[in-house]
DNA sequence: GCGACAG
DNA sequence: ATCTTGTCGC
């Protein structure tokens, strides 16, 4: 895995965060970030909520219809859902929603509480949670998403607190 | 029942 | 998300 492009969107988010309707402040900044892409990937990894949502699509499932894209949906903490918390280090539980299994808990590292999986879009309860093991290196977060939150840190600081994606 | 609640 | 220093580990 070796990282290829990255782009930015700035500007200010419209809709307060009310949780259960992320998308309403984050889509737009997602999707313009994206448009700006040269190398459009197969999937995407999104900080958000999949299908463990209260109304069984979360941001990244919505922003995977909306791009007709494969997605994941990863978060540091559950919003939704059942699980029992793994506690061995690369362990994994299946998460459960509505009566289905919708993701995972995977203790990533000892000391840390485990990371949510979860199926955004177009993607397996098995691949999501090999796509997402295969992006981990050596930190908590997978790379990608801990790249871009990264940036986005750096992104916000340069163009002041305007309150951005 | 109550509180908490993706970022 | 945001408030925030020094500190620990590879």
């Amino acid at each position: 895995m070796e990282f290829v492009e990255r782009t930015v969107h700035i500007g200010k988010a419209s809709f307060p965060y009310i949780p259960g309707f992320f998308s309403f402040r984050e889509g737009e900044g997602t999707i313009r970030a994206y448009q700006k892409i040269s190398h459009k990937p197969d999937l995407l990894i999104i900080n958000a909520c999949g299908t463990t949502h209260p109304a069984s699509a979360g941001f990244a499932s919505h922003i995977g219809v909306i791009l007709d894209k494969p997605t994941i949906g990863i978060t540091k903490r559950m919003f939704c859902g059942r699980a029992k918390i793994p506690q061995k280090e690369k362990e994994a539980q299946p998460l459960y929603h509505g009566g289905k299994q919708k993701g995972w808990l995977l203790k990533v590292l000892p000391e840390t509480k485990p990371i949510v999986i979860t199926i955004g879009h177009l993607t397996s309860i098995k691949s999501c949670l090999e796509i997402a093991i295969k992006c981990l290196k050596e930190n908590k977060m997978p790379e990608p998403l801990r790249l871009a939150h990264q940036c986005a840190g750096k992104e916000k600081k340069k163009w002041g607190k305007s309150d951005g994606t």
